[in-house]
DNA sequence: TTGAAAGCGCTACCAT
DNA sequence: ATGGTAGCGCTTTCAA
């Protein structure tokens, strides 16, 4: 009868069947000098049999290492999370490491939640509106801050906000749009402060300032909530807000941008296709970027901490239909 | 000058602060009835003053336990995956477990990849097209499979796929539709064979049998490559690929759904703007099914495993203007 | 080249 | 109620 080798085979195990003490072993399945290839081979095929696999356990505690890190974020809804994390993840393991998630959204301890995670990884990369500075600098391990505002000695990687918000809002102005709201909460995230600032920045000039509409959430249902009226220009601190919009105005029976003009942020695939104005991130790159700082944080000499880094990444400006009438040439 | 108390601690430290020994140490920072109230008052204001966490990794190789378990996936592109993992991650925290996340997409060593990712977890869950039945069997954890054609043995939670492809098909020929095209390809994914099924189901009782086109992905471009011929009924694999093939009609000069029906599947908020009919699938549910699934087979009694249990989730056709004229009432 | 043994930080059993 | 201590599985000196 067959029997399943399900490990959970020790080194002791090993040892013993291939007549080697365990430090042998270890050496046998790693190291490469110290050890008879005669030996090295017979140490293989004892671990072979015995399906064995290292403890991570075992080696973690001995190494003083988890080889894995953690990275936390609000919530994972839409795109833009995802294409962070998937970012983050390729880089780790890149590096080795494996990746940890954490969504504190709708999690009353996320505070403990963090504290826990902090203890199962070499390093952290803290996404947004997560946790409270105070936290993160009280953490036993390295940390990124991804999306958030800087925190005193700690390596910051953002994507622009304020100066891309002003152009866009510039690129409103030329469209002939004199009045504007701006929908979202500014201080839901660090992210839309940013853009709410750029907005507020590029109409310091004008006679109206900007209507902000605080919204609770970034979702669609945030941007069908929202009063309209028309003849505004109406920018959105994200693009499912803005997207509510759209739907909110198609049922007012505005036309957009005739009656309404609309923009958004991220550039998601629903963008396209309703024809929304927005803006683009390099989602990717700033998941990749943080892990890469990480890394370096973990694996650098601690008597001597480099200086925290900063990074802001470019974002891009994505013109279509729902900003204004564009001249002659087709803009998709 | 204040001192940054990165803990690091150990309980020695704690121990010998409060005066007591490390085994009175853990048992206050936990037990409940076998310390004094003063002892464990002692402690803890020991265990605060020095900022100590108990190690995990300590505290895993002492329980046997990892208080973690993992999730695999072929990649993160495109809201479906976010979404599982998220329900996914919820639930889990729901138990108290951590989540480690793992993409083979583009990487050459994915069994290996899983292979150390089973070491550092209590439990697997593998989606989909992502590593052979063999490596998921002979893992020393516990695995429940998600999206993916049943494992010998293994627990399986899905999506119905055949069943509303047969019925989405079957909506079309209502239209009077009676040429179809399947974009997509059935070895790419379960999900895709058994939408692909479906659809083949559907059709076998008609005169033309479905053409199909294999695409190399399952993305936009995948779709904007599909050559297109006027007067078919072009069901996709999923939506992004349905989106690639509007855009290509856009450009060839086709009119939706008057000279082509086109259908996706997923209902990405984007098919909502696009008007196009799709298939909608219960994620989050799907990602927390396989969680707690996972955490049962976990914490069972393994001398009495339970037989592998088996669930199709219900998937919903909605409709909207891509795939025929309808009556008077307005479907959006 | 190999073995013995000291940790790594914690839990839990056995005494007291 | 508390302390002592034997593991948990591995890495890594230190000797031989």
């Amino acid at each position: 009868m067959a029997m399943k080798a399900l490990s959970k085979a020790t080194i002791y195990q090993v040892a013993q069947l291939a007549g080697v003490s365990i430090a042998t072993v270890s050496r046998a399945l790693r190291d490469s000098d110290l050890v008879t290839a005669q030996t090295r081979e017979r140490v293989q095929a004892a671990a072979r049999q015995l399906n064995f696999t290292p403890s991570r356990l075992g080696r973690s505690l001995a190494e003083g290492r988890h080889a894995a890190n953690g990275i936390v974020f609000p919530d994972l809804v839409g795109p833009y999370y995802a294409e962070v994390i998937l970012g983050y993840e390729a880089a780790a393991a890149g590096f080795g490491s494996s990746v940890l998630i954490l969504a504190t959204g709708g999690r009353d301890d996320a505070e403990a939640a963090v504290r826990e995670l902090a203890g199962r990884v070499d390093g952290l990369t803290v996404m947004g509106q997560t946790v409270p500075d105070e936290v993160i600098t009280s953490l036993a391990v390295p940390v990124v801050a991804l999306a958030r505002d800087p925190v005193p000695g700690v390596d910051t990687v953002r994507a622009r906000n304020a100066r891309t918000a002003k152009n866009l809002v510039e690129h409103l102005l030329e469209h002939g749009h004199r009045r504007f709201t701006f929908v979202g909460d500014p201080d839901i995230a660090p992210d839309v402060r940013g853009r709410w600032d750029g907005v507020r920045q590029a109409l310091s000039q004008q006679q109206e300032p900007p209507h902000l509409v605080r919204t609770p959430g970034l979702d669609l249902e945030a941007g069908e909530q929202a009063a309209l009226q028309p003849g505004r220009a109406v920018v959105c601190a994200n693009d499912e807000i803005a997207l509510g919009v759209l739907l909110a105005a198609e049922k007012a029976g505005l036309r957009v941008p005739e009656d309404l003009a609309v923009t958004g942020w991220d550039d998601l695939l629903a963008a396209r296709f309703a024809g929304l104005t927005t803006v683009r991130q390099p989602m990717r790159e700033l998941g990749a970027t943080a892990a890469r700082w990480l890394h370096r944080r973990i694996t650098e000499d601690t008597d001597v901490p480099a200086a925290p880094r900063r990074r802001v990444l470019a974002t891009q400006l994505v013109v279509r239909r729902s900003c204004g009438i564009h001249s002659p040439e087709v803009h998709r």
